[in-house]
DNA sequence: CTTCTTTATAGTCAGTGTGACCATAAAGAA
DNA sequence: TTCTTTATGGTCACACTGACTATAAAGAAG
């Protein structure tokens, strides 16, 4: 019987405040980098933690995930749309917030390299930090970004996610460079081109072949995104190996 | 800024309702069957829904489905911990529950064959029925349970999730139709036979060679779950391949 | 007691995908 | 020019899989 039970009586569920915390994961300098925020206000102050905030009375979990995205990296709501964003899983220990009873549903967010973030609405500062570089955080969000990394790192194995991280347009490089900095390895490159180019789906070629110049090196041919969302058979971490 | 934001007013957040939903799988007759309970109550009164309820002001989601588990299949809390419980994800959608702000963290929970439950503590009826073949049922449980059979479908191919279904001694047999009742797919024996068996950990052998009779047929040695919990290379559906 | 049916188990063989390579092309740097 | 760097094209052996054949051991049918 649910969501609420048989003998239902309204003052008889225990009031809980309901929030979203965001894993927002981006590529940069070769390096996994997720946004925090950092703390102005007792508990934690000073620690740097997850953005989040309250799921609103008329919104889903979904949608107030979206509206922190568009406040903490100071973009459009509009423009947050394209962005990669997932629900990851609700934390709901009693004692997660020594304030109050609160559950918090997790969301991992993929985007590209971004400008760095303004100091968000509430004056509060927000910047990329390095995954791994992170200092404690606040209430449980080293668990919280911990599971979001393995989940993105899982998600890649299966998925034509890789291209969340990658502006319109990208090269192979770049695609693979994706790989390697979630997944911390390093990948064979011919091996890897040819997995991304015959799996139908994953990239398309951009036509009138322009080329990327940005360093030295033969410049490389572009592609975007393509419409498949799954991997099959999927693009296995060196690792994660049994055989 | 989370769980609770900065401008942190303890009446400036929305009451919810948080519960828990289960959506408690077993194999039995060669089909997957999902555990309902019957609604006596408006709204959806008659209505067929998943078994769940209020998580309780001191427990996480994960205590209150274990307990509403234990309550629904009436077995003791001792023995429910054996059986698979996994979190799904959270429905957050404002109006799934008329009556009131209802976040419910959806489980699913794969248990061997049961017997017929018994009427609920609560004289709601319960009964195991076959997924395909439940009427529409109450709130976004359709939804829910579909989602729950598309997690447990594919957690089958990258894990050993498959022994959770299965007595603590079973057949290869009966490992192989907990794949096919799930997936809905048939599979080749002596390929499956030989996925299983050369995949370290995912079964062992029972020693002393007893076998099980039950039917007609050569019987068949006897396997315990093994200790591994991840497939590598997964066991991939038929379908799914896009190869 | 055969014969048939059913299920379990053992093995073969070709095709696919992958990892580990090697080779060449095209750019900037020395 | 030559070296270095990155992109791209290709080969080869191995591992895994799907399809298939064959044999073993039980109950059922005659």
């Amino acid at each position: 019987m649910s969501p609420a039970p048989e003998g239902y009586d309204p003052r008889a569920f225990t009031p809980f405040a309901v929030t979203v915390d965001l894993a927002v994961f981006t590529v940069r300098e070769e390096r996994l980098h997720v946004l925090l925020v950092e703390r102005g206000q007792e508990p934690y102050r000073g620690r740097w933690a997850l953005p989040g905030g309250f799921v609103l009375p008329r919104e889903s979990a979904e949608e107030a995930a979206r509206r922190e995205l568009a406040e903490e990296t100071g973009l459009t709501q509009e423009s947050v749309c394209a962005f990669h964003l997932e629900q990851l899983r609700t934390y709901t220990d009693p004692d997660r917030d020594p304030r109050m009873r609160v559950v918090s549903v997790a969301y991992a967010a993929l985007v590209p390299d971004l400008p760095e973030p303004r100091g968000g609405g509430d004056a509060a500062r927000a910047r990329w930090w390095e995954t791994g570089r992170t200092g404690p955080l606040a209430f449980d969000h080293d668990r919280i970004l911990a599971d979001a990394h393995d989940r993105i790192g899982a998600r890649l194995e299966y998925s034509c996610l890789a291209t969340a991280f990658c502006p319109a347009e990208f090269t192979l490089g770049e695609l693979q460079q994706v790989y390697e900095t979630v997944w911390d390895v390093t990948l064979d490159r011919p091996n890897f081109r040819r997995k991304v180019l015959t799996t139908p789906g994953f990239v398309e070629a951009v036509e009138g072949p322009p080329r990327r110049t940005g360093g030295r090196g033969k410049p490389a041919a572009l592609y975007r995104a393509g419409a498949a969302t799954a991997l099959h058979p999927p693009l296995l971490r060196p690792e994660g190996r049994t055989t």
